[in-house]
DNA sequence: AATAAATGATAGTATTACTATCTCATTTAA
DNA sequence: TTAAATGAGATAGTAATACTATCATTTATT
């Protein structure tokens, strides 16, 4: 069976989508390798031409600015993941284990999934452990809020807090603790790589983060 | 009684030590209040000079980058905050009584201390929430932190940790629950003013994160 | 009073983050 | 089949950013 995963975008997060041209494929494909490789700071539309053979006003067709694309690959990466998420929850109806499979699912290795040809998943996963907080934490939160851009990631939120109520719904903060078991997922690993005594997880290939 | 509060600073994190001359005690006071109003992001050296009446290269005297800027004022929070932890935690014995106490300190909001001129500890601390992870958020995090750029922040990491140790001296996971506590004290309340939906505490005046 | 440190003034550079315009090839639709 | 629309390359230009360098002047220290 070969499926072709789409996830339909919202319509803000880009100029010309993307998903439609070879060059907006292409622009997906490598701007994901270049801010992993050299960090989201030091990535400019400019390198990305280069490296993709094409020109920075042609990027500009495609994505307002490279913030805008960082958005746009987290917003990818957080409706991928509930999807994920949900197949892998499917027919479970004990609210323990289902907390229990989304925590081994949101803190695992992520392995690059074959069904996106232009994303490479297990790459995307350590953008978002390195750059996805800084999609949010901008004096334009609020606009970029009111435009929706950060729907996909309280989906998911909204999604482990409804496992929590079911699981006690007596829980005073669900949303709160989803959140939190969503970040920490991500700042748990990037502290075990670079910052060690924050953590009690150790850098080992073997070791996943414990559940 | 009149105390002054003096924090030893790290001397990589400076060129020259700001606290000894005028100009980089100003540096410290206005730099604060330029990034809080409009980001970290639209700070740049040539505003501040503006404002405090100097020059972009007199800027460049004090601190490498604005980088190193960010990073010496977080480093200077997390050791005020350490200090203010260890001091109101002082001569209490039950481990329980000292963690209620700790995570009122982390999450009240702060107010002004006196004790130190030019430092708006209040303004600083939203600073922190707002841009204290974009310190060790890039590719140079572990260079930095052989410089020991993090230290305070491990300090603090630390002393909470043996807090949670002694509180359940089998606990695994004590440095993990800390920073974790220490980081979900100040994201909670970004998400509170920017993105509520991703807690459930209330942007209310009145209402304090609940402990 | 002599000397060193701190600051101010000015200039210059490479890079970044865009915007604009014009051409040309390919699709698509009438 | 031809015209129009679309996608993309090429080139140019601008304001701002993130620095570095030099030199003169003011202020502090001995």
């Amino acid at each position: 069976m070969e499926l072709q995963l789409q996830i339909k975008m919202n319509e803000k997060l880009f100029v010309r989508n993307p998903e439609q041209t070879e060059l907006g494929r292409k622009i997906i494909q490598f701007s994901i390798h270049l801010i992993h490789e050299n960090g989201f700071e030091a990535f400019t539309f400019k390198k990305l031409a280069e490296v993709i053979g094409s020109t920075e006003a042609g990027i500009y067709r495609y994505f307002e600015n490279k913030h805008r694309l960082l958005i746009y690959l987290t917003a990818w990466y957080w409706s991928w993941l509930e999807f994920r998420v949900t197949f892998h929850l499917n027919n479970i109806f004990d609210p323990s284990v289902k907390l229990k499979k989304l925590i081994k699912l949101l803190a695992a290795n992520v392995v690059d999934d074959d069904s996106t040809i232009y994303v490479n998943e297990s790459i995307l996963h350590q953008i978002i452990i390195a750059e996805g907080s800084k999609t949010y934490l901008t004096k334009h939160v609020s606009d970029d809020n009111k435009d929706r851009l950060f729907k996909p990631y309280k989906d998911l939120c909204s999604l482990i807090a409804g496992i929590i109520k079911e699981y006690n719904p007596d829980y005073t903060h669900p949303r709160s603790l989803a959140s939190t078991i969503i970040e920490m997922a991500h700042l748990q690993v990037f502290f075990m790589h670079h910052l060690p005594s924050l953590t009690d997880f150790g850098d080992d290939k073997d070791e996943q983060v414990a559940v």
